[in-house]
DNA sequence: TTACAAGTTTAGGCATACCAAAATATTTAT
DNA sequence: ATAAATATTTTGGTATGCCTAAACTTGTAA
């Protein structure tokens, strides 16, 4: 079955609430998506006929086996373009909210890529490779500040 | 004023069709959108009304100033986020694809980070930096094949 | 020049996803 | 136990963006 992105971002919400409080409640969902307690309710028994949700009126609502599922997949995606934004020196609250519009949608080719870029520069024999720190001072300047011996390196 | 993500993709549709055409007509607009033509005429009056374009019924339409200047803006990103996807070792066309997913609503920020990662490879003193290199081989093999002697250079 | 084919628009409908206001259920405090 | 406060759901409505089918233009070929 293919899901919708709001869809995602419901079940991802609703994994966020879960893992604190145990459950996820009508008023808890509307606050974090910034949306009415109406419209929360609407989507929560779609997302039941869908069998994502265990929903029971007025209870809180749980994630399904297949929901959870869902739900950890989409938050390693976000994890993912997040770190990578991260590395590319995007300021932490702005990379939070890039990775939420970008991990819809994307190819699993693209995550796959951004993965092994992350992956790349974390296994790296160096452990904090060289050029990353050369990228670091560029973005802050603007230029190549370095020596002979230091263009032989990057 | 605020324009949405679908307004944004008929922009920059319209002006990729002007382009080789001189003007992007309904049938040409539904074609290369994957819609059908009454859904187009729909949105023309819109962005019309909008000023984003000169809309005359049965005629083509072309782009205003504005619309012109929000088109290039967009496709600015789209290119940046490809260009991006590239280095990374994504395949061009599901680059291609997913610039097109990224292009819309993400932080002018990000875009700049974007922007200063890609001018970091292109202008690099060496002009085709060796972590670039080392990273095109890992992707392919999930290994940092490499000597000793290379690896002080990564 | 007129009739028909191709292109375009209008009209009526559907799904998504939101909202406000009213109705209903639950919880808490007395 | 019950009234008041809080939470949730229902109802009816809005905007976006798509669709099909029918109506209308326009250009072209007989």
């Amino acid at each position: 079955m293919e899901l919708k992105r709001r869809e995602e971002d419901y079940l991802e919400a609703i994994y966020e609430i879960s893992k604190r409080k145990g459950k996820a409640r009508t008023t808890d969902l509307a606050e974090y998506l910034g949306i009415k307690p109406a419209s929360v309710t609407e989507m929560l028994q779609k997302l039941a006929a869908k069998g994502l949700l265990e929903y029971h009126r007025y209870s809180g609502v749980v994630l399904s086996k297949k929901g959870e599922e869902v739900a950890l997949s989409v938050r390693e995606r976000h994890d993912t373009i997040r770190e990578l934004l991260k590395y590319l020196q995007v300021p932490p609250d702005i990379a939070q909210r890039d990775a939420c519009i970008m991990e819809h949608n994307l190819s699993p080719i693209t995550i796959i890529q951004l993965k092994k870029f992350i992956n790349f520069i974390k296994n790296c024999p160096k452990n904090a490779p060289i050029w990353l720190e050369h990228f670091k001072k560029y973005s802050e300047t603007g230029e190549f500040d370095c020596s002979e011996e230091c263009e032989e390196k990057i």
